[in-house]
DNA sequence: CGTCTAGTTGAATCGCATCAACAAGCGTGG
DNA sequence: CCACGCTTGTTGATGCGATTCAACTAGACG
C-alpha cells in the first residue's frame, strides 16, 4: 500500500513548468506525426496542480484543453440549483475540456483530485495546427467522438441498471483504465470519496457503501476504506442485481447457517 | 390537428433523390462560406425514409454523417443484455452518426418516426474539406462539443431529477427546440411513443402516462394522445416535484372539495 | 369483425433515499 | 501526549417514489 508521496511522472522535475513539443504531444494522442511536421518548433506548456485545486472553473474563459500527464481529476458539473454532479474522472491520457469548444465559457470545473501534471493544449494552435497536420484535427475528432460514445453507455447504465451493477461495472471500467496504463488490474486505489462515485453513478454516498461492503462480502471484491481489489472481475461482468434483502432475509429464516455462498450472479435468479 | 401527409420540406420533389451543393449544406450548418470556395463543386446526396425506417443501424460500416433536413428520428443504443435505450430525437438542423467517428462501425442505431429527408455528408468529403475550409472543421468540432454538452446536462437530470421534472424539462426542450424550427412553442405533437420517452428519460412508459396526466390535471399542460398543449411554461421550468400521493390523499381527506387549485409549484414544499 | 399496438389507470411491491447514530482517520493546537 | 473538530465511511431503521403486474379503453388496420 505505497504512499503517494512517490509520483510516477517520467519527465517530471521539481519545476512547476516545463515544456513538451509537438511530437511528444503526438505520441500522447496516439497520432502517427509526419515527417514535414518533426521540426514544427511549437512548445506546449505544462502546468502543476496540488490535490485539491482547480484545472478551471464554472464560468472560466475557454482557450485551452488540458491533456493530463498524470494525476487524477474529478470534472463536476452544477445543475440549476447548484447541486454538483460529477461527470468524468480523468486520468493519465485524458483529454478535459472538449465540452467548452462550442462556447466562450467552461460550462464545468475540473477538480484535482491529487497532485497533477497537466499539458495545456490552446485551442487556437490545435486548431490552427489542424490546417497543416490533418491527422491531428482527426484525432480530435475520433476523441470527441469516442467520449460522446461512453457518455452513452453511462446513460444507458443510469436508466436502467441496479446499484449493485452501477457500481460494478464502475470498478471493473477503473480496472480497465488502470491496466491499459500498465498498473494492477485487479488491485488499485480509489482517488475519489465515496460521495464522488454515488453521484457518478446516480446513487448516494451510503447506497455505494452498502453496496462495496455487500460485493466485499460475497467475495467478489476487497475492500477496505479506498483501497480494492477484484477478486472476481467475471462475476461482477455478469452481475445485474443481488437478491433483494427481503429474500435474503427468508433464506436466512430457512438456513440459519451463517455461511451461505456464493448468491449475487442474478442471471438464474432473475 | 394536422394529417402528417403535407411535408414541410421546401426544396422537396416527388422524387427520392435530390442533391445538395457546399453553401447549401454550410448555411445549414451556420457554417460561413468563405468566397474562394463558392464554386467548389462538391454534392451531397439527399436519401429518403419512410416512417419506421433504419437510417443507420447497429454495426454498419460507418462513412457518413446525417443532417437532418426534415422529418423526425430517434436515436437508440443496445446495452450488452439487448435492451433499448433511446438516446436522442433528432430533428431537422440536427447531425447524426458523430457518435461513430472514432470506429468503423455504428454503434447506434438511427429510426426514422416520420417521412425523413436526410444529406449524406461523407466522412472523408467532410474530413477533406476540413483542410480548405477550417470553419468547417471547427463548425464540426463546435456541433460535436454542443453535443457533449448537452449529454452532460441529461446525466445530470437523470442523476437527480424527479419523474415530474424530467418529463416538464423534456416537454421545455421539445417546445424550444420547435420554437427554434419557426413552430409554435407551445403547442406541438409528440412524434415518439410514451415508451420511447421513458428510455430516453429514464422512467417507465406507466410513469410518463402517469406523469403527464398529473401536469394535465393541474392545468400546467393539457394533453390528449400525441397532442400536447404547454400552458404554464414557467411553473414547469420551477418544477421540482409534485405533493406525494400520501400527502395529497391526507389534503382530500380534509377538503372534501372536488377543486383543489394550483399545487404542484412544489419550491415552498420541498 | 377481430387483432394488434398505444395509452391510461389501479394496487402492490421493491429499491433506493433519507435520516440518524456511530467509528475511524487526520491534522491542529493546547 | 491527549483533546478537539472535521471529514470520510459504515451501518441501521424507515418511508417515499418509481417499478411492476394487471385490467381495461381507444384507435388503426386488414
Amino acid at each position: 500500500m505505497q504512499k503517494e508521496s512517490a509520483p510516477i511522472c517520467t519527465n517530471w522535475t521539481s519545476q512547476n513548468k516545463l515544456w513538451s513539443n509537438l511530437a511528444e504531444v503526438a505520441e500522447f494522442l496516439h497520432v502517427p506525426m509526419p515527417q514535414a511536421l518533426q521540426r514544427e518548433n511549437v512548445l506546449f506548456q505544462h502546468m502543476h496542480f496540488k490535490a485539491g485545486q482547480r484545472i478551471h472553473t464554472l464560468g472560466q474563459n475557454f482557450d485551452s484543453l488540458y491533456l493530463v500527464n498524470s494525476g487524477f481529476i474529478k470534472t463536476i458539473l452544477f445543475d440549476e440549483f447548484g447541486t454538483e454532479q460529477v461527470l468524468s474522472f480523468p486520468m493519465k491520457g485524458d483529454v478535459l475540456g472538449m465540452d467548452s469548444i462550442h462556447c466562450a465559457h467552461h460550462s464545468s470545473e475540473a477538480i484535482a483530485l491529487s497532485d497533477c501534471d497537466i499539458i495545456l493544449l490552446p485551442y487556437k494552435t490545435i486548431a490552427t495546427l489542424s490546417h497543416s497536420y490533418d491527422q491531428l484535427g482527426q484525432a480530435i475528432f475520433g476523441l470527441m467522438s469516442k467520449e460522446l460514445a461512453r457518455q452513452q453507455t453511462r446513460l444507458s447504465i443510469h436508466g436502467s441498471a441496479s446499484a449493485e451493477a452501477r457500481v460494478a461495472k464502475f470498478l471493473l471500467s477503473l480496472s480497465e483504465r488502470f491496466f491499459l496504463l500498465g498498473y494492477s488490474k485487479s488491485t488499485f486505489n480509489l482517488r475519489m470519496t465515496r460521495n464522488d462515485i454515488g453521484s457518478y453513478l446516480g446513487l448516494t454516498l451510503e447506497t455505494v457503501s452498502r453496496t462495496l461492503s455487500a460485493l466485499n462480502e460475497l467475495g467478489l471484491i476487497s475492500v477496505s476504506q479506498r483501497h480494492i481489489c477484484i477478486n472476481d472481475a467475471e462475476a461482477l461482468r455478469n452481475l445485474r442485481k443481488l437478491p433483494s434483502n427481503k429474500l435474503k432475509a427468508k433464506i436466512s429464516e430457512c438456513f440459519q447457517s451463517s455461511t451461505i455462498s456464493a448468491w449475487g450472479m442474478a442471471p438464474a435468479l432473475n
